[in-house]
DNA sequence: CTGAAAGCGCTTACAG
DNA sequence: CTGAAAGCGCTTACAG
């Protein structure tokens, strides 16, 4: 900062040419010959010039930032899928911006706002829980293409890269029919995520296309923590009528059942089936090992990262949707029924 | 970018004011009358105006852009850190250029240049495995400003914040003696990070203050995966003369131990002690929970935002190490030496 | 193929 | 307290 920068004049002038040329050979324009390019070149590597990206900006480059919005870092789902987008934008020579919310919309809010200071390029976006559609669709109204990524947000018109959630529960619940399980609990229910109404709609599809009535005290709404899945697991094994498998919203649900049930005597797997979503690279080391819906996490990012370039060449093309089938990846912690002594509830 | 962006000039003219006296207003300048600034401010809300940090920048305001370089985004460890980092930037009132290398030097290298075109005003960089000091006194000599965070490279003179790790395997490794432990196995044993050497050191340093001499066939060495702790976890024991508490590298490392020793029908915790370090949330959550060692986490972001702000208002001050103590959590995964009965290795 | 010049959208002295 | 003007470091027509 102390030490002047290296501007284009200062190169222009060490090389003897006009700045417009020292321009264009760094753009490699096919209009200077190579002899000035590489006299050029020798210049610009002796004096250690570096691009100013703010300068060329103003003048009408793409800034080649990419804002990436993500809902909650700190979820290892969500973690592999940044890490998957890092990747694939850093492929496409593009840098990130990276805005952790929290699941907290004022910050993300503030977060999409401060974006268009930068002129990024294009934003992904996996929205926070509840996320207004109007804070999407201002960005779409300022001309900044928007992708979501992984979950979505209802009645917004613009790209979007994530799973069929809703087939992949159906998949998932209809595993544990084939198992022969009538008894299904469906622990973690969120209502307000993209992910979360899907999932769950898919369990009563596959419910109902059974013929299966299921019983709305399995149904279990809370947060998607391992803490939570420990406790209300214990809490629903514990009452008189119990469910003999359960269906998590995701693998840390099911983490935290598998914990709870052990806690209570019950062995995951045996009396009763667990089944998680995610595919989370802990399910296949747990004993017993979690049965779950394998879902994309790095290929997200590679897909969002393409649809964004398109999106760039092509403004006006149709919105994309891509929507990856999750596979059901089966482990030991769902098995056929067992039939089980009934519980006693705890004496109050 | 297809409409028009508003300008400075738009602004002006709308307002009837000169482009300098909007930007104070921007700036909220004491030297603009208060009626002036209303006015201004009532027309910039009215057409809508974005502030253009690129032009900005060109004139000399400080981007506001901070780079972080991480090593590894999909360690939650890590995954962590970075949420802490981008919490505090946020506030700090700054936005976070993000580069995961996962553990790649070129990667890293690449990034760290690219920081430069932008105006990054500092870098918080958590160094990949065996990181040359030049890639980081390079940054430094272009007079960019860098905190290492949680890692660093030996030898360059730059802030840093992290955990003191050899204090913290010293008391991790006590733990264990005092427990009546003197068959202890290393798990994890790395030695091209700041953190591994140190967390190796200090287990050393508290056998040798014991007195005890440590069996170099239960130093193992190997990457930080819970496969891999796992599979040497159960090799170690299966061996004729087997540990009776294990030190791991981390956390990672411990689940897989846990499992492994599970799988061979060994119950951790009481015919073999197992310590991690790192404490990630969901080392409480494990049956037994994992005695583990309590490391800074959201709040080396906190700390690293604040040496960077520091070093930024005062470029000259001196170097500033700031070191977080760890505390260790006893769970049940550790307990006294319970003799066992030898067994037998495999018949090959 | 190359040079001179205008201009991107700001900030900052410098006059008034 | 406000306006006119120069200039940050680039790119891009426009002449030559």
């Amino acid at each position: 900062m102390s030490t002047k920068r290296v501007t284009l004049k200062d190169v222009a002038q060490a090389a003897g040419v006009a700045t417009g040329t020292v321009s264009m050979v760094l753009n490699n324009s096919p209009l200077v010959a190579e002899a000035t390019k590489a006299k050029v070149r020798a210049v610009l590597k002796e004096v250690g010039y570096v691009y100013d990206r703010a300068a060329g900006n103003l003048r009408g480059i793409t800034s080649r930032i990419v804002g990436v919005s993500m809902c909650n870092l700190v979820n290892p789902y969500f973690a592999d899928v940044t890490a998957g987008i890092q990747e694939a934008l850093e492929e496409l020579g593009r840098v990130l911006f990276l805005g952790n919310c929290a699941e907290s919309i004022p910050r993300q809010l503030n977060f999409l706002q401060t974006l268009r200071q930068y002129r990024v390029e294009g934003v992904l976006l996996t929205p926070a829980i509840a996320t207004p559609k109007e804070h999407v669709e201002q960005l779409l109204a300022w001309k900044v293409p928007v992708v979501q990524v992984t979950r979505y947000v209802a009645g917004v018109e613009s790209d979007y890269v994530g799973n069929d959630n809703r087939v992949g529960a159906q998949i998932a619940t209809k595993h544990l029919l084939d198992l022969g399980h009538e008894r299904i609990g469906y622990l973690g229910r969120a209502r307000l995520t993209s992910t979360g109404q899907d999932r769950y709609e898919g369990f009563r599809t596959a419910l109902q296309e059974a013929g299966i009535r299921s019983n709305d005290d399995w149904i279990l709404e809370f947060p998607a923590t391992r803490e939570d899945g420990f406790r209300e697991t214990v809490r629903l094994m514990q009452g008189r009528d119990a469910p003999t498998a359960l269906l998590c919203f995701n693998d840390t649900i099911a983490f935290g059942a598998m914990l709870g049930l052990r806690s209570i005597g019950i062995e995951p797997g045996q009396e009763v089936s667990v089944v998680g979503m995610d595919n989370v690279s802990e399910s296949a080391l747990w004993q017993p090992g979690l049965t779950t819906l394998s879902i994309g996490r790095d290929s997200i990012g590679r897909v969002a990262g393409k649809l964004l370039m398109d999106r760039l060449e092509e403004p006006e093309r149709p919105i994309e949707r891509i929507i990856l089938r999750p596979d059901l990846v089966v482990r030991a912690s769902s098995g056929p029924v067992i039939p089980r002594p009934r519980r006693m509830a705890r004496a109050s």
